[in-house]
DNA sequence: AGCAAAAAGTGTCATACTGACAACATGTTT
DNA sequence: AAACATGTTGTCAGTATGACACTTTTTGCT
């Protein structure tokens, strides 16, 4: 089926039928000094000169997807040990100007400690690397706008009905820490006494005995108890 | 970037790097007969001959997902006004035997009425055509069971958190018939009593004024409230 | 030492939703 | 007319929700 053929030098890929060109992007999410923040690339090159975008690639010729995501995101900005999960693909024909693309949206998570770690940077071929606030994005290029809609539309629901929040936290956080963050997130302001009932409720953290000290009344600190971290709330509609 | 070439009298087409096929495949349900069903082809080529697969096939070289899964759906089933959502892409290196494919799969719908009228039927290339119960299937091509597995997970989620009942069903229908399609869809029995409070508040639906005679006790008749179809029961989690 | 400021922590009440549960109504069949 | 099949309806206890304000503990200043 799929033929390689030389000419002039350069190996060259040839099918019976067209085929589109597959890429591999990813929004990767970090809650960084009170702002959800998303890493976006400027580009170097033609179509979108200038403008930023988001990390991603062309998958491998023998690559899962997933693993395509997990390679960019290590080569184009350093970052490993995220949570990746599929959000969607996006196909129509003229998105790209050179070639017809397909690209398959990941949604990254990334915990605030692994980013002071990681030293994220922007890589080789990419151009300059940076983390915008999700409420106060540049123009960005292709229809990365709209993926990236959808992206905080998604991480708004996982958030809500699922126990996602401490993918974007330190191991140890305060409830007023983690309130903070479902706040940004969700881009509006809770009740503390409801949140705190809630989160505790659902039984998916616990204190560890440890307390914040340095800002004024010490706060006690809590994790995520062990497997809860996608336990998909199994809210039954009907009993 | 991409360039068409002659060999031997053939179009061929060729690129810099490899790239891999690209298929839209359908997970087409309908509920006939107090079943829930999808439609499967058989395969009359080799890779899985004889074995029974989801409808499909390429992309156009200018088309839409939306738009390819819509056409396939024509093409092989004459099916068309579904509900069609994506559901997942799937791109495991050697799904397929031949060739790198990576396939983008849908997720649809059709109403009971709309199977009736269409005449549902295996088409040109493809093999026998047949509804098969979701609860009773053939052994599957390809990784088309998981991808299934997958799509009977998204139907029951929706089933539950929005009102896509609908779409199964004929245009009146008794609340009996609907409680009969979510306890087939989620598999398992429901308290006539709490379904149809739940229903019934939920507002999607209203009485037609017509009744359905026949069988015994005559049925009030329903149909869903206009813009009900895809209303999103927008609960927060957060107040 | 005393006071103000900042953040942490805590409880109640009215309402709505949920799930479990059984009897009666209306038409058909024999 | 009696048996049968299906449609329709309500209650009650338990739990979850959302609205709402004050006290506690520490820091920082004077």
């Amino acid at each position: 089926m799929g033929e390689i053929q030389l000419v002039q030098d350069k190996a060259i890929y040839c099918y019976e039928h067209p085929r589109p060109a597959v890429t591999v992007d990813i929004i990767l999410f970090v809650f960084q000094e009170e702002q959800l923040r998303v890493l976006l690339i400027r580009r170097a090159n033609e179509p979108f000169k200038g403008k930023w975008a988001l990390p991603g690639g062309f998958i491998g010729e023998n690559e899962d997807l997933y693993d395509a995501a997990l390679r960019e995101l290590k080569e184009e900005t350093n970052v490993s040990n995220v949570y990746l999960e599929q959000l969607y693909t996006v196909g129509k024909p003229d998105r790209d100007p050179r070639t017809r693309v397909i690209t398959v949206a990941y949604f990254a998570l990334l915990s605030a400690e692994e980013v002071a770690q990681q030293e994220v940077h922007g890589a080789s071929d990419a151009g300059e690397t940076r983390w915008w606030d999700i409420y106060d994005l540049p123009e960005l290029a292709f229809d990365h706008q709209q993926i990236l809609d959808y992206a905080l539309q998604r991480l708004r629901w996982k958030l809500e009905w699922t126990a996602l929040g401490f993918l974007l936290l330190p191991s140890e956080f305060t409830l007023s820490e983690l309130q903070r963050v479902y706040e940004t997130i969700l881009n509006e302001p809770l009740d503390k006494r409801n949140f705190r009932r809630k989160i505790l409720a659902a039984g998916v953290i616990e204190p560890t005995g440890n307390m914040r000290a340095g800002d004024h009344r010490p706060a006690r600190l809590y994790r995520f108890t062990a497997t809860a971290i996608e336990l998909e709330q199994a809210r039954r509609r009907f009993p």
